[in-house]
DNA sequence: CAGACTTGCTGCGAAATCCGCAAGCTACGG
DNA sequence: CCGTAGCTTGCGGATTTCGCAGCAAGTCTG
């Protein structure tokens, strides 16, 4: 096993020398992964606190490596290790999916709602809404004060489709597993 | 401080005594989080790593009894603690949110879809879908394949919808923090 | 109402982990 | 040929994790 990690480390390490600048950037800022960073990503994915060291020797790096990529992965946004919940089952609270459709350019909109602490998720969509976004409230009136006042009143908004949630069926992170 | 914390301890003892059967338990298997839990769910939600000793200070509580909570909530799968990402910036991969339309019983189908391992996100609601679930896919291919082939094929699936990502946007974990 | 049982918390060592740092190596690019 | 970036190894010291014993309070039972 050792030897194949070695080998392999190697071929990574070309990978990981990283695209500083030039070639495929996708033009986001988002650099891409390459294979070591995601394996890492995977096992934490599994387990948000294991130990450095473990994950170093799944990935086939030292504790140190692990450890630094880890930080770097954190920093530069692409990854975050939080504890996830189903917020119904944590308490009183409404929860919804909004459909928006959008007038003009998505961004002055999706930058607004970003800037909503209700506001979980917002995606981007091709489809017949522009944009989807999740919002976690603590109450029905809460909701529909989120959504009435604050949300429709945007300008930009054309309209928009709410899907109450009645019960969250399955949430996991594990694309990296399979 | 330390008189502090022994004089909210004692109140929240209270509240931890817990309904252990009777009371208001919401008739899921669910049991109600009384603050100190939810406290600890905060503190992870912020930084999944942050230690128990660090929680326990924040909260009022030894390090080994946050170790205790912290580990019962997994058990009880209340939370987990992962790293996330926006998988759209981890590789070539399409992501989408079906809406999902149904004949009869919901459950059926939702258990069906839970045991995809691309779908990572369903959840029952209240609207013109009665599912939504959340894809992520390798390719093009890969989720026409999924779409198609696997799921509008489910006995009692009448229609779906899809809503391709484009981009995410936002995505946090922070109900608690606000 | 005493006794057995359970639950949750504390305190405490021992083991493991985290963290910063230094030195050395290799690949790459200017 | 030098500078940079990223990795490794190695190292202590601080911190954290972990298991366990003990204890207080509540529950159950006869």
């Amino acid at each position: 096993m050792h030897s194949v990690l070695v080998a392999s480390r190697s071929a990574e390490q070309r990978d990981s020398r990283e695209p500083r600048r030039d070639s495929k950037e996708p033009r986001n800022g988002t650099p891409q992964l390459d294979a070591v960073s995601l394996a890492i990503v995977q096992q934490l994915q599994e387990d948000g606190r294991r130990p450095y060291a473990a994950i170093g020797k799944a990935v086939g790096l030292s504790e140190a490596a692990v450890r630094q990529r880890v930080q770097k992965l954190l920093d530069q946004g692409v990854m975050q290790i939080v504890a996830v919940t189903d917020p119904l089952t944590v308490g009183f609270r409404r929860q919804a999916m909004l459909g928006i459709n959008v007038d003009g350019d998505l961004d002055p909109v999706a930058d607004a709602l970003t800037a909503m602490s209700e506001v979980e998720y917002i995606v981007i969509t091709a489809g017949s809404f522009d944009l989807m976004v999740e919002i976690v409230c603590e109450d029905d009136d809460h909701l529909l004060e989120v959504i009435n006042k604050r949300i429709r009143t945007l300008p930009g908004v054309r309209s928009t489709e709410s899907f109450v949630y009645l019960k969250l069926k399955k949430q996991t992170y594990m694309w990296g597993t399979r």
